[in-house]
DNA sequence: AGTGACTGCCC
DNA sequence: ATTCTGC
DNA sequence: GCAGAATGGGCAGTCACT
C-alpha cells in the first residue's frame, strides 16, 4: 500500500543485491545503511517480513563485500565476540547517559527525567541529536569501524578507562546521522529491541544464501526454480545454518567457512569440537504432573532430581586439557580448578576426549551434603587457586555430548546415559551421578518430587529416553517441575505495593515494575520486600500505571 | 586502603 | 530466572 | 510453540573517588 521506503524493503522478486545496493563493490559499507535495515524490521512486527528485510541486505553484502560479511552478521546479532572468549563491553546505562549528555550538551538531570518517560536512551539520545545543529557533515560511519570501536571498548580497562571509554563513545556519537544514533547506543546496550536476534539473523543468512550464494554470478537463484522449489531450498539451507551454529557457536567460523566452501560443504566444516562450548538443553515450567501423560504418551520417560547450583558443561580436549562452560557458554574453567583437579578421578586413564553435562553444587565436606545456591554464588569466580577455595563444590552429571571423537546429540538420551554411566564412576564428595528413576506411575512422581525437595532440591527434571530425546543444545526440550509451579504448593506472599518503576522499551510510558512491602504492626511502618515486574498483561499495566497515578504520594 | 557505584553473570 | 505476546 | 523482549534478587569483580 506504500512505497518502498528503502532499497532493501522491496521484495525478493524485484530485489537486485547489487542494483538496488546503496554502496558499490569494493566499498566499505555506510553503517547508515544498516542503520536503515533496523527502522525498516523496527517498522513490522511479521517475523517473515523482518527476515526478507534482513536477507536482502545480507544478500548485498554477499555479492559486493562478502568480507565484510562476519561484522554485518554480529552486528545483526547484536553481538561483538563468541561468549566463551569473554570478551565484555563493560558499558552500562550510566557510562551511556553520561556519555549522551556530554555528546549533546544536555545535563544529567535533564535527560534522566525526560528518560522516564521516553524508556530508550538511544532514542532519548536521537532526539536530542536531531535538535543539535551541525556546522559540518560528519564523516560517515562505517560498519566495520563501528565493529572495530566495539572492539576497543571491550579491550580498553584499568586505570582510566571510564575516559577513555566514554570520549569514543562521544566520537561515534557526534559522527551519527539519522537513526545511527539509536541503534550505537542499543548495541552498547546489548539490547537492539527491534524483534530481531540470533534465529532470525540465522534465517535471513539462510535466505540469502540460496538466493545469492557465495562467490557466484547467480544474483537471483529463484528465477531458475520451478513453484515451490525456492521454499524448499530455504527450508534445507536453514537446517544446515543452524545446525552449523549450533556445533561450532562462532559467527566468523561459520561465515567464513560459508562463504569458502558453500552451503552443502558446510556441516562438514562445523562440527562439534570439545574446547568449543555448544548452548544447553534447557527445561521448561510444567504446571502439574498430569501434564506429562499428556506429553509422553506411551513414551518412556526418566525423572530426575534438578539440583540447586550452575550448569557446568565439561569438556576433555585431546590434548588432556579439561574445560568447564557455563549454561551461557562462559569459559568458567579458572573458576574451578578443585574440580578439574578431581574430575579424572572419575574416569579411566585411557579417555580422549568427552563432553558431560552437569550440575556445580555447593557441598559441605564436613557434613556430605549439599548446601543451597547462596552459598554458590559466594564462590570467587576469578584467579581461583587450590589454596583460596573457601566454597567447597560437587559434581552431579546428567548428560554426555560427546565420547572418544564421537558427538552423541543425535543419540537418544537413553544411550547418552548409559555412555555417561559406562564411561564415568561416582566418587564420594567429588562426583555424582544425578539421582533418578525411572518411573510409571504419578504417585511415583510425586514421591519423588517430595524426596528431591526434601534433599534440597529444586524440583524435578523429566526426560524423555528413547523417543525425540535427542540432546538439541538452546532448546527447552526437557520438562522441570518445581514445587512453586504447582498448583498450593507454592509459598505465597499477602504484599502491598508501596512504589512503582516507570517501564523500558515497550514498557515505555507506564509502570514496569512495582515496589512491594510487608506491613509491620509492631513498627507500625511499610517495609519494602521485593520488587516484581512480571505476570502482567499489558492490559494489566495500563490499569495500573493508570490506577496509581491518581494515588501518587511524591 | 577503604568504599560505593557500576557492570556482568549466575539463578 | 519468570512471564507475556505476535506470528 | 517459537522467538523475542519485558522484568526479578544477588553475588564477585572493576574502577573512581576519597
Amino acid at each position: 500500500k506504500s512505497k518502498p521506503s528503502s532499497p532493501e524493503e522491496t521484495s525478493n522478486l524485484n530485489f537486485h543485491p547489487v542494483n538496488n545496493a546503496s554502496w558499490k563493490k569494493g566499498q566499505k559499507i555506510q553503517y547508515l545503511y544498516l542503520s536503515r535495515v533496523f527502522d525498516a524490521v523496527a517498522g513490522t512486527t511479521k517475523r517473515l517480513t523482518k527476515t526478507r528485510l534482513v536477507s536482502n541486505f545480507l544478500r548485498s553484502v554477499i555479492a559486493l563485500s562478502p568480507e565484510q560479511l562476519v561484522e554485518v552478521f554480529y552486528l545483526c546479532c547484536n553481538k561483538i565476540a563468541p561468549q566463551y572468549e569473554g570478551i565484555e563491553l563493560g558499558i552500562g546505562d550510566t557510562i551511556l547517559l553520561k556519555a549522551v549528555s556530554e555528546a549533546t550538551g544536555t545535563t544529567m538531570k535533564k535527560l534522566k527525567e525526560e528518560l522516564g518517560r521516553i524508556g530508550d536512551i538511544g532514542t532519548l539520545a536521537q532526539q536530542k541529536r536531531n535538535k543539535q545543529r551541525t556546522i559540518f557533515p560528519p564523516p560517515p560511519l562505517k560498519i566495520s569501524g563501528v565493529f572495530k570501536n566495539l572492539l576497543k571498548l571491550a579491550k580498553t580497562t584499568g586505570h582510566k578507562s571510564g575516559t577513555v571509554k566514554g570520549d569514543l563513545i562521544k566520537k561515534m556519537i557526534v559522527s551519527c546521522r539519522e537513526s545511527e544514533i539509536k541503534y550505537i547506543i542499543r548495541c552498547l546496550q546489548g539490547n537492539l529491541r527491534i524483534g530481531l536476534a540470533a534465529q532470525t539473523v540465522q534465517s535471513s543468512l539462510a535466505q540469502a544464501v540460496v538466493l545469492t550464494p557465495p562467490g557466484g554470478k547467480v544474483m537471483d537463484a529463484s528465477k531458475h526454480m520451478g513453484p515451490g522449489e525456492l521454499e524448499e531450498e530455504i527450508k534445507k539451507t536453514d537446517k544446515i545454518i543452524k545446525q552449523a551454529f549450533i556445533e561450532v557457536p562462532n559467527f566468523e567460523h561459520v561465515i567464513t567457512m560459508l562463504l569458502k566452501h558453500g552451503i552443502k560443504e558446510l556441516p562438514k566444516h562445523c562440527q562439534l569440537t570439545p574446547g568449543i562450548p555448544i548452548k544447553a538443553m534447557l527445561g521448561k515450567p510444567a504446571s502439574g504432573i498430569s501434564e506429562l501423560f499428556e506429553k509422553f504418551l506411551n513414551v518412556l520417560f526418566t525423572i530426575e532430581f534438578k539440583y540447586d547450583g550452575e550448569r557446568a558443561q565439561i569438556h576433555l580436549l585431546p590434548d588432556g586439557t579439561i574445560k568447564i562452560f557455563s549454561r551461557n557458554s562462559e569459559d568458567n574453567t579458572g573458576k574451578y580448578p578443585d574440580l578439574i583437579a578431581s574430575l579424572p578421578e572419575a574416569y579411566a586413564s585411557g579417555m580422549e576426549t568427552f563432553i558431560i553435562d552437569c550440575e556445580v553444587v555447593a557441598w559441605s565436606a564436613k557434613d556430605k551434603k549439599i548446601l543451597p545456591f547462596q552459598t554458590l554464588s559466594q564462590r570467587k569466580r576469578k584467579d581461583v587457586s587450590s589454596e583460596n577455595i573457601d566454597i567447597n563444590v560437587v559434581l552431579f552429571a546428567f548428560d554426555c555430548i560427546y565420547m572418544n571423537g564421537k558427538s552423541l546429540i543425535n543419540e537418544q538420551f537413553m544411550e547418552r546415559r548409559k555412555i555417561l554411566r559406562e564411561s564415568f564412576k561416582e566418587v564420594e564428595g567429588k562426583f555424582f551421578f544425578a539421582k533418578g528413576k525411572d518411573a510409571k506411575e504419578p504417585e511415583e512422581i510425586e514421591e519423588f518430587l517430595k524426596l528431591s525437595i526434601e534433599s534440597s532440591c529444586e524440583g524435578l527434571m523429566v526426560k524423555a529416553l528413547d523417543k525425540d530425546a535427542q540432546y538439541v543444545p538452546d532448546k527447552r526440550n526437557w520438562i522441570k517441575i518445581k514445587k512453586d509451579y504447582l498448583e498450593g504448593m507454592s509459598d505465597s506472599l499477602d504484599l502491598v505495593p508501596i512504589g512503582a518503576f516507570r517501564g523500558k522499551g515497550k514498557r515505555a510510558g507506564l509502570y514496569g515494575c512495582f515496589l512491594l512491602a510487608c506491613y509491620d504492626p509492631e513498627s507500625e511502618e511499610y517495609q519494602s520486600i521485593t520488587k516484581i515486574g512480571t505476570g502482567f498483561s499489558e492490559d494489566d499495566l495500563k490499569k495500573h500505571t493508570e490506577f496509581f497515578k491518581k494515588h501518587l504520594l511524591e
